[in-house]
DNA sequence: GTTACCAAAATTGGCGCCAATTTAGGATAC
DNA sequence: GTATCCTAAATTGGCGCCAATTTTGGTAAC
């Protein structure tokens, strides 16, 4: 396990400290930067952010309460190295949650959310070849959230956001090939074209094939 | 929205410092000790817990991440009101999980198994007769944790149990009458029985209306 | 008598220091 | 030359103080 190197850029921050900290670094965790097993030192982490040790340490707490990083008393937190059957079973709780209120996605979508999905899905599709990894990651992450309010349960959409950031330390082992990408992208399509046609079936069997499709070639499974 | 009152014993507690102060203000909230809208000041807790400022405060942001708490900045943390709607939600997410993996449990139940269900269910009733109701609570947890863990979903059982003590501030309210809590009993009982049998969809209907049937009569809904 | 304003008490929350523990490196003994 | 022990540097984490904000109670004016 090698520690976070960053000689980079200190001051360059500066200006925007009122963001929080822990979802900085939880983005960084997610983007990358922060590869599994990194410890997290919190004088670095500090100089990082330019924010305060008690900062750095609610952050530190609040990703270990959410079983991003690990806490071993005095010795520091390090981030969760991925496990395979986790991801698989929570991949296994998305496919249970989304599929079982697809009746109510159908049932409740008028014209304009559609739309609505339409435009979000076309913004993925333009992150693909303008934005970086974290924005396209961003955009699927608005359109899967949409979709899912149609549900009409908010403590639902709430939950899969949460449990989504459980295990996909990096988005970026996520869309391995620019194919897989692109493939995501013509999927969400399909899964508004079901809907607009009212096709539940077909869009629980597009929900599914979506979900799992992202951890098919991680780990030995 | 009165302030907790705490003028009882304050060094009675002195012993096992080591207990995370989280789970002791939690159960607190669970056993209807601190009811909804009550101020949590931190003074209080201070004294109340016998453990110092920082303590309380990380006790606090974690129930605040939790949402069992909410937050007002510069006015301190109180208990979260009852929300119908919320609650109603939480129920529909655990019918949904819960019914999803009734297929799993009667194909991963063996004999022992059901042996360990009986116990547990033998010891709700007990609870029933014999315990406080903090203790009937924990044994109605202790009974599901088993039953959802045949399911194979390591994650999904956190997770249940995650979302169970997210709406549910007051297990008091729960079980309002004596009758609901026997009716209980006898339920856990009948889910066994179908598990036995094989019989899934009974296991479902069991399920749901289980799960449903705790929330009936508070709210509005 | 009521309302508005001001002042004092109380509470939150930001921040930094110091002790305890761990880790790494060097020196010595075998 | 290698292994073990000891010392020093670094890092974690406990704890408490003080400034900022809010609330409450009293007073004065209308």
């Amino acid at each position: 396990m090698n520690d976070v190197d960053l000689k980079s850029d200190e001051a360059a921050i500066e200006g925007e400290t009122s963001r929080d900290v822990t979802d900085q670094i939880l983005q960084d965790i997610l983007g990358g930067l922060l590869p599994p097993g990194t410890w997290l030192k919190q004088i670095d982490l500090e100089r990082r952010y330019g924010c305060t040790r008690p900062d750095v340490r609610r952050a530190l707490d609040r990703l270990a309460q959410k079983r991003l990083v690990e806490h071993v008393p005095n010795r520091g937190y390090h981030v969760y190295e991925q496990d395979g059957r986790r991801a698989v079973e929570v991949s296994d709780i998305r496919v249970i949650l989304e599929t079982a209120i697809a009746g109510q996605i159908v049932a409740n979508a008028s014209p304009e959310s559609i739309l609505k999905l339409r435009v979000l899905a076309k913004r993925f599709d333009e992150m693909v070849l303008l934005g970086t990894m974290l924005e396209l990651y961003e955009a699927n992450l608005a359109f899967h959230r949409e979709l899912l309010t149609l549900g009409g349960n908010k403590e639902l959409v709430d939950l899969v956001a949460e449990i989504r950031q459980r295990t996909s330390s990096a988005p970026v082992s996520q869309w391995r090939t620019r194919a897989r990408v692109d493939q995501s992208g013509r999927e969400h399509h399909l899964m508004i074209d079901a809907i607009e046609k009212g096709d539940v079936e077909e869009l629980k069997r597009l929900t599914e094939f979506h979900i799992r499709q992202s951890w098919g070639s991680s780990s030995s499974n």
